[in-house]
DNA sequence: AAATGACCAGATAAACCCATACGGTCAAAT
DNA sequence: ATTTGACCGTATGGGTTTATCTGGTCATTT
């Protein structure tokens, strides 16, 4: 019966309350979570499952989590995250504009099926939580200095001046989210590539909100400056909402 | 009880069995299903339900459509052949470019409730509808000479020749649906007004699919003659089916 | 011949029950 | 102090029965 325990926790009763290894625990447990709700998807993956399969008593997880919803928004947090960092991480390697930024945000949301699945709203994949938030999640979501670095690129000549605000957003997620729906519907002979799609999208939202001429070399820097901070900025507040996800009790009142 | 008639067939027995009174019946019989369709959706929407309505007895609807599932078809068909006949009224009015060929079919889309349901897939009105078919609907559907459009267009420049066939219509398609599904799920405040939104994809997806710089005269009238060649063949094809489904008895073996 | 509406069988929904599964708790173990 | 897993109440899904509905037919009416 008792399964056999994979690495760590083998012994039971009172091993160390180290903080560090409450945290490795934690990531341990969503590493198992996020394993199981790709194969089974949200509805069917119980707390029951991750802790057997993570070694850890059910007990344990409502240590680090209120409810099994709070353990699955932290692993979409921890997947938030660890896409932004990479984003981050590649953006340094080329140029910091408004395009290169979209295709690796499109690229590194097509590699993960989890963000992917958030972003769509799969059914499949989410079961029941399709039919909840999804509202504020991925509008206010981006909020956090957004509407700053979007007036900071008008300012720049990088976004076009004949296109009100709501325009542009709209545009962004529209393009966003067409590609990313219709390409799995496409017939297979049809459908891009991965990487070809990040940058089909990086293209026609590049067409669609950047000016036509050419840009100064004083505004491309500053562009690129604001591109990185918004980056960093989107990266500290994604964080900021992990670490809150982590740490079992909440925020001290 | 038995309610009041509305017009026509107040007789009972044996009317006329002229074949535009015929249509017209099923005309009327499909303006009452379109309507209780969006009332109610798709899974609501009883047989009897639309006899009782349209005035005349259940059976007589049987006499014009083989199975409900036909008659809806029917409803789907007919508001096609209307969509595009629109469209090709008001092309007539301006530039026979791809740009205005996408403006007005997004702006018809946007103005017709059932179609933009079927594009969406929107299971609140097409109910049990959505779970079928849908593959080959979109697909399919426009290949009648869509391809060589497509072609024509690129011969005369008005397509960027470095993207492939494939990359036009997933840009295409994408660009369309993304609109067209994103803009009911923003805020209302960002939501731009439905012709806004028209101007708004024809001008992404032209920017995204036609080269820089200007186009010859004669490749202009050679674009807009093939686009009015395309609309026209549309028209022809929706024609096609639409008269198919409402002929009560199948096409002869 | 054309239209009707009562009629039928099968589909669908409602009501109900039951067994199990599940999220979440907590006294006990260490 | 920390972890455990038996335990609890409820949610859930399956199974069954019953009742209603609904797509489709066809003998009858005009």
């Amino acid at each position: 019966m008792a399964g056999v325990v994979e690495s760590r926790t083998r012994r039971v009763g009172r091993p160390p309350q180290d903080a560090s290894q409450r945290l490795a625990r934690a990531h341990h447990i969503l590493d198992i979570a996020g394993d199981l709700i790709l194969r089974w998807g949200y509805d069917k993956t119980t707390v029951e499952d991750i802790a057997r399969r993570a070694g850890v008593a059910k007990g344990t997880i409502y240590l680090h989590w209120k409810t099994r919803e709070e353990l699955f928004a932290a692993l979409l947090r921890r997947e938030r995250v660890e896409m932004i960092i990479e984003v981050r991480r590649r953006i340094r390697e080329g140029p910091a504009t408004l395009r290169e930024l979209l295709r690796l945000l499109a690229s590194e949301t097509l590699s993960r099926p989890l963000i992917r699945a958030s972003v769509l709203g799969d059914s499949e994949v989410l079961g029941r939580l399709t039919r909840q938030k999804r509202d504020r999640t991925a509008g206010a979501e981006l909020d956090a200095g957004f509407r700053g670095y979007f007036d900071t690129l008008l300012e720049h000549g990088a976004l076009r001046s004949d296109l009100s605000s709501a325009e542009h957003v709209t545009t962004l997620a529209s393009v966003l989210y067409g590609f990313l729906s219709v390409s799995p519907m496409m017939p297979a002979g049809y459908r891009p590539a991965d990487e070809r799609l990040a940058e089909l999208i990086a293209d026609t939202v590049g067409r669609a909100l950047e000016p036509g001429g050419p840009t100064p070399a004083a505004d491309a820097r500053a562009v690129a400056r604001a591109t990185l901070e918004y980056v960093d900025a989107v990266v500290e507040a994604a964080r900021r909402k992990l670490r809150v996800s982590l740490g079992s009790e909440e925020s001290t009142p």
